[in-house]
DNA sequence: CGAAAAGTTGAACTGAATCAATGCCGGTGG
DNA sequence: CCACCGGCATTGATTCAGTTCAACTTTTCG
């Protein structure tokens, strides 16, 4: 992963995974969602602290198993993801960098689907103590989370409509285009391009397609000079035709800051 | 729909619509979910007088229109929904009796998706200043709005796996099955036999299937001696095949009530 | 270097879509 | 009361997107 050291970027192929200090991915992507002041970004700093590595393929939450803590993503992708008795898994929604998972499910509720690591990761996690004296005393990040969530679920439909209604190629553009906006926000994007450490099987079990029909699906795409992928590293070539492929409309992304504020 | 009228049930096809007080199913909803005092339920009544009836087909909000306020389902079958650019219409979201649509989001905030009714419907609309009072003053219904949330986020991962990764007679099981748990919370269902007050269209829009696709399905359910459905009532002959079938786990729609609450 | 995992390719197959015709049923108007 | 109309359900024929299976290549990594 090259982590520490900080040479300056030299824009390669396998050289996309330029990570900006892990430490501070949950600052970012709060950050770039409300306006955090100096205390908030340290006390969100805080949290980095107790980060541990993880493999690739672990899981963070068994499906059943009763809450314990919240996660944060520091560095590499996670996944919500659900596995069928035939042994097919469906994930259903990506933990990037930044990512803070369940915040919001009470203590010891149990869990209908599980959490694991898809490459290897920097995660923290986060005490019912700890987390609830955040949003207690910092009413900034409570907003941020808040909105974090709604985008969440805002996500989870669109996927709803990838999987219902759009064909093989169409669901990758607009998965590609949604990996794009969230990795800017945090920082993970250059010219059009970032690490995508994922198998195809990985993305067929995102996509609800086979990993044969996700490596012709590439293919098609390439050929279009649409992205290159090489290695774990994505580059989107031309962004209004794979927007328009994808009918990827980045507004569900960003649920505005708002005034008032009900249930949630 | 014969509703005022409380004559004893006499159970035969196209009759399945027994629906018991509309008013009231606000009541039964979130009644299902937490312990409702005396004075939790009349507030909640309180907000069923202003209900009207909608024909099928109506919007309720449009996609990209500024939230105004809150909605409450209270007899029918209402939907969320997004369009494609070709027409396609994929639902995400059924609204059922008792449902209520978007207490949580912020008065003024854009909507990313559609709502509209599928069947004719009685629906109730709820201003800002009404919801902000009933979750100020009535912390157990905040609470039940915070679960019934929490079911409706984790119905939309089971679609996205229902999608994601089932065959057409796999998914349709698992619809049936979930709607027949839902409607049984505000006791519309007997014998396991309820109103589906959809069309064929409707059910492929649900599926991410074809009407052709969704109308053999069907046939195909009926012939293995799964179901009946015939006007607008569907009857369940074997619930243990379809939930079978389905792998339909009906934990995630009743997530139990909890001590502690984070952001939600 | 060797083994395992990931990616690629081809061929055969299939679940579901599409197209098009027909049947059915409820409502409407003459 | 019947004829007609429109929406919905049903059926058959055809096509196609995507799956499956199996072999083979390339990359990764110990």
């Amino acid at each position: 992963m090259d982590n520490g050291s900080s040479v300056a970027f030299d824009f390669k192929f396998g050289a996309a995974d330029f990570a900006p200090d892990a430490s501070n991915m949950l600052v970012r992507k709060l950050g770039s969602v409300v306006a955090l002041s100096a205390a908030d970004k340290a006390a969100l700093a805080q949290i980095s602290t107790s980060a541990r590595m993880v493999e690739p393929d672990v899981d963070l939450i068994n499906e059943g198993e009763a809450l314990r803590y919240a996660i944060v993503v520091l560095e590499g992708f996670a996944c919500r993801y659900k596995q069928r008795r035939t042994g097919q898994r469906q994930i259903l929604a990506y933990l990037l960098p930044g990512d803070l998972c369940d915040g919001d499910v009470p203590y010891r509720s149990s869990m209908d689907h599980a959490v694991g690591t898809l490459s290897s990761c920097r995660v923290a996690r986060l005490g019912q103590d700890v987390l609830a004296e955040l949003i207690d005393r910092r009413p900034v990040i409570a907003e941020a989370l808040r909105l974090s969530k709604r985008a969440e679920i805002a996500t989870a439909r669109e996927w709803v409509v990838n999987l219902g209604c759009r064909s093989a190629s169409e669901r990758m553009a607009h998965l590609f285009c949604e990996l794009l906006v969230r990795l800017e926000a945090v920082g993970l994007v250059r010219d059009n391009t970032y690490a995508l450490p994922l198998t195809q099987r990985d993305l067929a079990n995102t996509l609800g397609l086979s990993n044969v029909h996700v490596n012709r699906t590439l293919q098609e795409l390439r050929r279009q000079k649409l992205l290159e992928l090489r290695g774990r590293t994505l580059r989107l070539l031309d962004l209004p035709r794979l927007r328009s492929l994808g009918e990827f409309a980045p507004a569900y992304l960003r649920p505005g800051s708002c005034p008032t504020q009900y249930v949630s």
